[in-house]
DNA sequence: CGGATAATGTTATTATATAACGTTTAAGGC
DNA sequence: GCCTTAAACGTTATATAATAACATTATCCG
């Protein structure tokens, strides 16, 4: 259980850390009222949404969480900071998501967006589907029926 | 200002057609507020928001509108039905959306998944920056700076 | 017609996110 | 240290987005 180490501790405030903190212990995507409702936030002392959000806010700024647009969630980056597209496989079933790295493609999409005049900024991708256990369970099931 | 034609006369109930009428009478996304908003909506007695939800619910099971996640907002597709993946260039600026086709790397972002044990339904590509309009408007200002 | 299915109407509620404003804390210059 | 300033925080209220629950009506098919 290490509270904030390395890159982290250096200019992470104790809210930020709190919520940091609170995502890498989850195993999927967190929306802001679920990380709110946490026993150990709230023993934290963090008891608004704002707060929260503002966290969240910051943390994204600093590319150590990311947002999942299609979750309306949020999810700690295990890939250290990084400039790049970001990309996540969302399982419909148990929710659990996958970041995958884009470096290749992203240079195929922005130039898709060049072709049409458009300066990007931020590509963001999100893919629906189950994640392998899901769909071993579901193959299972389908089995016995 | 043609009402519902061809192909979505077909099968579009009342409701359904007033909420893709709407669409694509809008400039950009609309979000279900925004629709339930228009006077021609409400002339068309049209009241509450979950009217709105369930004709777009059915719009997007036709394909014939798309949500833009990173919006909360609706847009119909001007691309016909199609059952490749959306991509969405949005500008930050003004609001307005383009999308554009991505048959080719549609292949590449679901081997990525592939590749992880992911059996992906639907992809998503969401890209932020600013379009031709704003991006000329933008240099101008700093020229005159 | 009669029965099933899909769509709709209505009200209330839940879920997600931000506004406004004052206070506290942290950081840096002198 | 002390002053200045900017960032972070606390608190309350509110805005925005989406769904639940249940009764009613339209549509389709045999
Ligand atoms: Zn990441
Ligand atoms: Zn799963
Ligand atoms: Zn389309
Ligand atoms: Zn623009």
């Amino acid at each position: 259980m290490a509270e904030p180490t390395a890159n982290e501790g250096q200019s992470l405030t104790r809210n930020q850390g709190a919520v940091l903190s609170a995502l890498k212990g989850a195993d999927k995507p967190l929306t802001a009222y679920d990380i709110l409702g946490l026993p150990k936030i709230r023993k934290a002392g963090l008891k608004a949404p704002l707060t929260i959000y503002r966290a969240l806010d910051k943390l994204m700024d600093q590319g150590l969480v990311h947002r999942i647009e299609s979750l309306n969630a949020f999810v700690h980056c295990d890939h250290g900071p990084h400039d790049h597209a970001t990309g996540f496989l969302i399982c419909s079933d148990c929710g659990r998501t996958l970041e995958v790295h884009l470096d290749d493609c992203e240079d195929h999409l922005a130039g898709r967006a060049r072709e049409q005049g458009f300066a990007v900024d931020a590509v963001k991708v999100e893919m629906t589907g189950r994640c392998p256990d899901c769909a071993a369970a579901e193959a299972a099931r389908s089995r016995t029926s």
